[in-house]
DNA sequence: TATTATATATAGATGATCGATATATCGTCA
DNA sequence: TGACGATATATCGATCATCTATATATAATA
């Protein structure tokens, strides 16, 4: 399945987010990671990520540090911010709201809440 | 609860033709009828809408007609044409796969599906 | 009589994502 | 050995969807 890429709009930041309220990565691990678990449907580009991740560090959701055991290339980590989890908590309840309000709009007529 | 709108983004057409495939309707409705039914999470606002609109018809995927009934003012309605239903059905398609890849990452790790 | 709601329309701004391109190293295969 | 693909980060300009602001015109309301 292909997705139109503008239904991902909005929730990136989110998706990168959640990746890193498990633990701590770096850029190109975060594209195949969400690959892997949306199973391709989202396939991130990094002209996107990498603007991203720095715009993110600037608003101070997430932090780098370079890594620490030596690796074959270098790589930059990021880990969540304390004000990164709020964050995070908070994009979850408006994509619930969101997507529920969808799935209300998709699920027929709607009158009165039915 | 209030959507940052990038959210809507790429959802908007499927949501006006999900309108439009239970009756035809003129633009001004659709905006009020697409708050009630998602409960005020979309306010979507006639500078998006109308422009699409006229898109959608060049597209074929809706088509306009001016309202038979005598009405107050005069409305442009729309109806949904055949590849518009068609059209209808993918991005519902889409949407699913979208939601659910989304879920999926939010869900937790998931390790090998599960 | 002034304001709000109805109804449509367009121009320009904003913002998120992408494609293209660049750099550099490593592993592999011919 | 040399080319190529994968790894890893980075930036620029283009694209596209949505919004804000503005415009027009009429009906209803205060």
């Amino acid at each position: 399945m292909k997705i139109d890429k503008s239904l991902m709009t909005g929730s990136t930041t989110m998706l990168i987010l959640k990746l890193l309220e498990n633990s701590d990565m770096y850029g190109y691990q975060m594209i195949e990671e969400l690959e892997r678990r949306s199973q391709n449907i989202f396939t991130l580009k990094a002209g996107t990520l990498y603007p991203l991740l720095h715009t993110l560090e600037q608003q101070n959701v997430i932090e780098s540090y370079d890594a620490e055991v030596e690796t074959v290339r270098p790589r930059k980590y990021y880990r969540l911010t304390k004000y990164g989890k709020k964050l995070l908590d908070e994009k979850k309840i408006e994509w619930n709201a969101y997507s529920s309000a969808v799935n209300r709009v998709l699920g027929g007529v709607g009158y009165d809440g039915i």
